[in-house]
DNA sequence: CCCTTTATTGACTCGTCAATCAATAATAGC
DNA sequence: GCTATTATTGATTGACGAGTCAATAAAGGG
């Protein structure tokens, strides 16, 4: 019973299937059927909507990053002056789905597709530029000529933090990751010592 | 023309060929043959000496490990002081053999297998705990009880470094990677700003 | 010289999986 | 009511890859 206009459908379906199914299993080998099964849908379709399994891959990707940059504008636009500003770029990355264990794992597992796939590579680079880009711009008020180094720094404290998400170590809550990562922060605009 | 005692120079190549295939993949979808080629043998060999994939792969990431725990303890070895020791463990992880551009890639992949494998996972916790510990303990004179949150914010700022150098973002240097890693910590002891 | 142990590989088996295809069905427009 | 379009899937194809096996060969020990 064709319903017509599902195309969208089960691409969203598919895509978010994707990032839990990666998730879940901790890694790319994930197959197609797996995806489609979890989508509720035969592999078949699944390759129709999408071509091959790498598209579907780079589709999960640009969703993550898309509603990652979402919440990192969300944030931003709530923020009154720099030090908010960076404080909101920081906190956007450990908040909302962002967060999810699943997305945390794809993320992970994300970055080693960029190494792979040169599509990935470009997706990745774009964001990170874009991160790096808005901690910079507003750390040099509060910095000056050390704000570049700052910005390069508080971007390896978020992926660290991240990063140690993943991997089960540090502390699993949100919360504790923010207060971190804003600590970072806070040592870099020598407020902590 | 068998001669004797082949096992454990076998066994070598292959785990340097294991590191190297995946750090050129930059993925842990490597095939047995294709290590095997490269370590200069049969896939079979490999097997039989190894019995199955995993092994040679966790034979790999213990060997990176191995490695990167004897860097530690030596430049811990050669410190003075506290502070000096807290700059052995950063230094180590950035010096020698641990920063070829294969090892890197090679790690990322670790910590993603850490994520299916249970016996990677437990490695690769042995290892962590043990970084924290050393971090801690050094941290502890020149910070007292702050010493644990700062082991784990420089613990974060060492793996994103890290990792920012595996994708390529950040300075491709290992001294430029040093210098960051060591920032994190003047600022931690509120030497910088 | 045998015989056991170690080294080594080519050939083979058995699964798995991405990708394709042919077939079925419902819908919309004319 | 046709016809083109969209949705959907079971079955199939073809490749690839992990792991096994049987066979060959060289030591070494007695």
């Amino acid at each position: 019973m064709p319903k017509l206009g599902m195309e969208p459908i089960r691409r969203a379906a598919l895509v978010k299937a994707t990032i839990d199914e990666i998730g879940a299993a901790g890694s790319l080998d994930v197959t197609v059927s797996q995806i489609a099964k979890r989508a509720g849908m035969s592999s078949a379709l699944a390759h129709h909507y999408f071509g091959n399994k790498e598209q579907i891959f780079l589709a999960a990707m640009r969703h993550t990053l898309i509603v990652y940059g979402a919440e990192v504008r969300g944030a931003l636009s709530m923020a009154r002056g720099p030090r908010e500003r960076v404080e909101a770029v920081i906190r956007a990355g450990f908040a909302g789905s962002n967060f999810r264990r699943e997305t945390v794992a794809a993320w992970l597992n994300f970055y080693v597709l960029a190494q792979t796939s040169t599509q990935a590579r470009r997706l990745l680079a774009i964001y990170q530029r874009r991160i790096k880009s808005n901690l910079t711009h507003d750390l040099r008020p509060l910095l000056g000529e050390g704000a570049e180094a700052a910005a390069e720094r508080i971007a390896a404290a978020i992926d660290g933090t991240y990063l140690r998400q993943a991997l089960g170590l540090g502390a699993p809550s949100g919360a504790a990751a923010t207060t971190q990562a804003l600590a970072a922060l806070a040592l870099e605009l020598g407020e902590k010592p």
